[in-house]
DNA sequence: TCCTCCGTACCGACCGGTCGGTTTGGACCG
DNA sequence: CGGTCCAAACCGACCGGTCGGTACGGAGGA
């Protein structure tokens, strides 16, 4: 079902208003006078203000996981897929700053049902980076100085700080950045201490 | 100048009450019922609902400051400031979960003038612990695969998410923690490869 | 005629902060 | 030691305003 044009104004607006103000300051008549709508079309929509949360955040965790597919399908030596996620996922994140800020933020405040099924999704991803780490160090390619859960919690840590502090019109490109990133881990995972080009 | 009971049991209400439901949706209300005093007390010692959350944060990055300076001033070799510097972002961290969890998803919310006072003691903070990385860059001490903003932006990663996913009951003690973290980062910082003990 | 879409009018609940006033305890005096 | 006094500590009813959500009706395509 694809995405009516009143519904993509109201999620623009819900989003942006809910980065600059967060989600209880927001009120629902803000949200509608932005997306140039009325409530009764909002509330025909969407089910409550909390839905819109998460059709924000559902929208972009789906699509890292597509792009988690792809990736992984791709194939390729260990250290490149890393690479290839943290580039997808600095990108992707830097791309929709302020649905990731929200997400970060409010997501605590979902009911447990929806924010059961967003964690989900996110464990998933998770899952998978993990995996891949703890299967490069099984087979020697990787050095196990910290466990696969330690460098998949410091990866995913530095990816969602990034809407607190990366500024999109400053000095770093994201993909300079995510460069830089995958540099460093990379070189703290290789046995022999330098990181691979 | 001392903290009073009641300011201590007013805080301790606010963080328990702004961790599980966040700032918005804590009434002034509920947080004098917990505190066991009246909305008339509240007002006497703090001068609105965001000075509580500014009080909860300041008092845990004045702490992890003060820290900061004694770690600096007992001197060492560069790797073994930075592993302690860890360690103390890590058990203090975890320490006071809901403060840090409070801060991370509620600063914003504070007024400007309050908040840039917040903003320069963190900002010292990750200064001090960037020129360090620098430093030891610059004479040969690490490796320079990354630039010493983004390692010190991936240390403050890892800490600042902890909150959203450390258990105080887990398997990992804040300590051993710290020290993987600690090993990680420094194997990505060692110019030969391998970390030190 | 029926259903989707959307506007208008409205509701009950609740919120942060204020304000006039009371209680409490210790400093000082005789 | 008893009494006076005053500032700090504390009380809780109350206000103006806002909020998320609902009820209901009409327009217009099928």
């Amino acid at each position: 079902m694809a995405l009516s044009p009143v519904q993509g104004r109201l999620l623009d607006a819900a989003v942006s208003l809910f980065a600059t103000q967060g989600f209880d300051a927001t009120s629902v008549q803000e949200i509608v006078a932005r997306a140039a709508v009325t409530k009764g079309a909002m509330y025909h929509y969407f089910r409550s203000k909390d839905d819109l949360l998460y059709e924000i955040y559902h929208r972009l965790i789906s699509e890292q996981l597509a792009h988690l597919d792809g990736i992984l399908a791709a194939g390729g030596v260990p250290g490149d897929v890393i690479r290839a996620l943290i580039v997808d996922l600095v990108e992707t994140t830097t791309a929709r700053l302020a649905e990731a800020a929200v997400f970060a933020r409010e997501m605590h405040k979902l009911p447990t049902e929806p924010m059961a099924a967003l964690r989900a999704q996110r464990r998933r991803y998770h899952e998978a980076f993990r995996d891949l780490v703890a299967r490069g160090q099984a087979d020697g390619t990787f050095a196990a100085v910290a466990s696969a859960d330690t460098v998949t919690l410091v990866v995913f840590g530095v990816v969602n700080q990034l809407p607190q502090w990366y500024q999109p019109g400053g000095p770093t490109s994201p993909r300079q950045l995510a460069d830089e990133i995958a540099d460093f881990v990379l070189a703290g995972l290789s046995p022999s201490g330098v990181a691979e080009g």
